[in-house]
This record gives structure tokens, sequence and C-alpha cells, in this order.
DNA sequence: CCTACCGATCGGTAGG
DNA sequence: CCTACCGATCGGTAGG
């Protein structure tokens, strides 16, 4: 998930750009904000990557891999589908605490990729979504889970996950892990 | 929550400038890219308001306003906390099956109102999440609501109906009304 | 509501 | 990594 091919100057600059497209979003970054905050003339940001797009693809990019990854492992585990949810959780929960700026461009500033990366971001979260979506309905039918409609369910969860980069400095992540799992499991529960 | 005042173009431009920060963002968004649509010359449309961010205004303090008003009606009516917050889950869905479009830019892009009116909005929605907190409190007070932390809770629960403007054409309201109450009184009570 | 236009800022390049 | 600079686009105004 870290580009360990990448110079540490380029990594330094990626994730200034994480908290910039925070803290601005995309759109309202400039070259400039960047520079001045890494402390370089804007030109000189060029030496590290190729455009602004870049940045974005870096800083997205690794994530959906991640979660790609991640959900394969969980996917193809022999336990639970109960289980595979917390295990779940837990992949959000990591990624929230360990880049909590990046994780937040990748979940709201995806949207301006663009050719290639776009289709290619947009195939990973669909897959993603598709397993994470049998996993629920499995749950179901084994009886384990009681709900009717399993793309609400999904948005519910997925949702709450997305918000949890938020309170990475309010709760330790255990607390936080425990107590979103214990909520999400019982809405599902019968 | 309608601008009943304005003429009836400027609504027109109000609404197509919702389309528009909706899909690109409202700092994505061109005054050009705005009068394209409309059929209008860039520069006219400063004739129907005075400013890029004006548009912003336009569209989330009606909403800042009609969930402060909701809340308000709610938090003081004479009911249980668990039917509190079925009519929460109704004021918010009948403002995404209403007005799709421009809730959508007061969930995501209000960050870029400036000086008083972000005052002013954060201020509204400090109030909304007090209260919303103190019905949820009450209803564990009671002993109607089982969980640990209400501001969590909280949060899963904005979050889901922050969403379900993207269910808008997939599901009738009354049965998103209906999955959605279910599964967050499942996952709040005892 | 349009024509014509302004200064500021943008992403990015040339050349060293 | 900097100086110097480019064409494009931005929000917005003057004047009719």
């Amino acid at each position: 998930m870290t580009n360990t091919l990448n110079s540490p100057k380029k990594q330094v600059i990626i994730e200034t750009a994480a908290e910039l497209f925070r803290e601005k979003g995309f759109s309202a970054t400039s070259i400039r904000d960047l520079a001045a905050r890494v402390g370089l003339e804007p030109s000189s940001i060029y030496s590290h990557i190729k455009s602004k797009e870049e940045l974005l693809v870096e800083i997205c990019m690794p994530f959906a891999q991640y979660f790609t990854d991640g959900m394969h492992e969980i996917f193809t585990s022999d336990v639970s589908p109960k289980k595979k949810l917390r295990e779940l959780i837990k992949l959000h929960l990591n990624a929230a605490y360990d880049h909590p700026a990046s994780v937040t461009v990748f979940n709201d500033e995806w949207r301006f990729l663009a050719g290639d990366q776009l289709s290619h971001f947009l195939e990973m979260r669909k897959e993603y979504e598709k397993k994470f979506k049998r996993i629920l309905s499995e749950g179901k039918k084994s009886g384990k889970f009681e709900f009717e409609n399993v793309d609400i369910v999904f948005s519910m969860i997925i949702k709450t996950l997305n918000w949890s980069h938020d309170a990475v400095n309010k709760y330790k992540k255990m607390e936080l892990d425990e107590h979103i799992s214990t909520l999400l499991i019982k809405a599902l529960s019968r």
C-alpha cells in the first residue's frame, strides 16, 4: 500500500497533498498551495510528479488496492460471515488510523480521477461491493443475519465505516472497533 | 425552505447550480458551466446573483433552516424518543426525495461557505446534533434504547440518512423509510 | 441580458 | 530545484 519505490521527498509531497486535499478538496487545492506547504517553488513540484492528477492517483489507488487485497483475503477465508464482517471493520479501521488524511481523500475525492484510472478504480470498487454484499447475503442465508435489503444494509455499514476516520482522534482503535462492531452486528441480528 | 421571494429565473439558476455542484463539486464548477446549462452568457448570471458564493448560500441555508425547524418541532413534541427518531428519519427522507441535488450539496459542499454564513451554518448544525443526541440519550435513560456511546450512534444514523439521497431513484420513499427505520431501531434496541 | 473586457490565478514548461 | 514565463480559465465589472 505504501509506494516503497518512490523517493522520500516524493512521499512527503504526496502526504502533504493528501492533507491539503482533505482540508480544501482536490479542485480547490493549487500546486502553489502544495509547494508553499512543502517549502518549494511551485515549478519544483513537477520535478517529482508529472501532473496534479498524479497526486490524486498516488493517494487513491494504493487504497483501492489495499481494500481489494484485504477483501480477497477475508472473502476466501474459512470463517463465519459474522467473523468476516468483523474483519472488514478492522480492515477499514486500520486504514483510518494509519492514514486518516489519505483515506478521507480516497473516500471523498476519487471522483476527480480521470480516464483509465477512474475506470480501474470503479472496477475495483464494484468488485469490493459485490463481495461485501455476498458476505452479508451468506450470513442471511445461514440464518445468522436478518435483514430485508442487502443494498441498504451495505450502504449503512460502509457509510459508518467511512465516517470512522473522523473519530480517529477521539477514540482508541480497539474501543471504536468494539463500539462499531456491536452496533452493526446488532442491526443485523435476529 | 423554498425562496418564494426570488424570481422564477433566479430559482432556475439556483437549482441548476445545485445540479452542477453535485456533479462536479462547488470549486470545480465555473460560472461559465452554469451559464451554458441555463442558456445565458456568463456575465448575465450576475444579473440574478451577486457572486458564486451566493449560489451556495441559497442552496445550503434553506436546508439548514428546514432541519432546524423540523428538529425543533420534533424535539418539543410530546411523543416517545423512538417515535421522535422515526420522525427525524422522515424529515431527512422528505428532503432527499423532494430536493435530491440540493440536499447533496447541503451535505457535501457546505464547507465552501465563508464568513458569517459559515458560522451561522455551523451554529445551526451544532444545535441540531445536540438535540438529536439528547433524543437518543432520553431513549437510553427510559430503557427503550440500548447503546454505549451516543456520539458513535449519532454518526451512524446521520451517515445513513445522508446517504439516502443516493437511493431516491431506486426505492419509493415509504419503502426506504421502513427499511432504514427497521435497521436503525434494531441497532438501538435491547 | 449582451458585448467587451479586466486582473488574478491556474496547471504546467523551458532552460539552466 | 530555481527563475522566468506561457496560454487558458477563473470570478466578476462597465456600460449599454
